[in-house]
DNA sequence: AGCAAACATTTTATGTTTAAAATATCGGCT
DNA sequence: AGCCGATATTTTAAACATAAAATGTTTGCT
């Protein structure tokens, strides 16, 4: 039960300021998280696999699309700049755990998939990932987990129609 | 209420894979969103005050602290390197929002603070910052909040285990 | 056919971030 | 006093990230 001892009366703009702190709150509070866990993240990935993070990701999305996708695909899919993707991209080439060939009807476009070996290397990074999230969020109970599942949700769209 | 109708039956191993699976969901929902609001708050920064998120965000700390911060300090509460924090320090000092003067007695440590120019400055970005925050964050209930703030409390506690 | 607009990607310039090495200072111990 | 390990910060090198310009390619329009 909440305290119902005396409070101060609260005008409209505090409310609002009431509102506002609460909400910076909560947005410290989830970058904190995100930022612990991406930093454990990135040290596993590293010190387990020698691979960053954003090579880990490109990999990843490339697993779930056997088919293979463009480079433009995989800026969109990461949420980065393509520029940003020609350079991982081609350092995952060099480094033999991708392969980039032309698609045919189109000179424009790469079509880049997996190597056999890139797809090894990538099966045994997903688990490792996989049992590192989870020691991170396995702790919640379903009820948390549906919670946070809903507001995320409802956050994404907010900030999507606040972009416009 | 949920569904009762015929399920298949699962075995010890499918299950971790599952709860597996459902963190590494929650992740990437948590890591979409926070990006999400972290690239918004970014751009709206640069936009309407010429100024980047680390620079803003050391403002904020200082903010909170009249008293000033060492460096050290800095690194710590930001959660990024040493190195990063002279960088972004260095500029901030060149465009006199901040200052930093040697601590007498530790001629290693300085005390870093917010000149005038600096505190007259962050006070006008905060109202804004809180306002964006707000646009973004301020749709969720009560309710949902309090679940928001609680499940994130545990899960910073748990990767700080797991870090130990 | 010829041309303009859109598309897919790379290159370039600039800036951020980290880990690790380098520099300098401090404190305690002998 | 002299040395050693810890502390506080800066510098350096490499990876990552963006925006904007450059390069080719395709598509539609006349």
């Amino acid at each position: 039960m909440e305290s119902i001892g005396v409070q101060e009366p609260i005008d409209h703009e505090s409310r609002v300021e009431q509102g506002d702190h609460k909400a910076v709150r909560l947005w410290l509070r989830l970058l904190t998280c995100t930022n612990l866990i991406e930093r454990h993240l990135r040290g596993q990935l590293r010190s387990e696999f020698d691979i960053t993070l954003p090579r880990f990701d490109l990999m990843a999305q490339l697993a779930r699309e056997s088919e293979g996708l463009t480079m433009g695909d995989l800026s969109q899919r990461m949420m980065v700049s393509g520029g940003n993707v020609s350079g991982i991209a081609a350092q995952l080439e060099s480094e033999g755990l991708i392969s980039r060939e032309p698609v045919q009807g189109n000179r424009r476009a790469f079509c880049v998939t997996l190597t056999r070996a890139g797809q090894a290397r990538f099966a045994e990074m997903a688990e490792a990932h996989e049992a590192w999230v989870a020691e991170c969020l396995g702790g919640l109970s379903d009820s948390e987990y549906e919670h946070m599942m809903r507001a995320l949700r409802q956050i994404k769209l907010r900030v999507g129609e606040v972009e416009r």
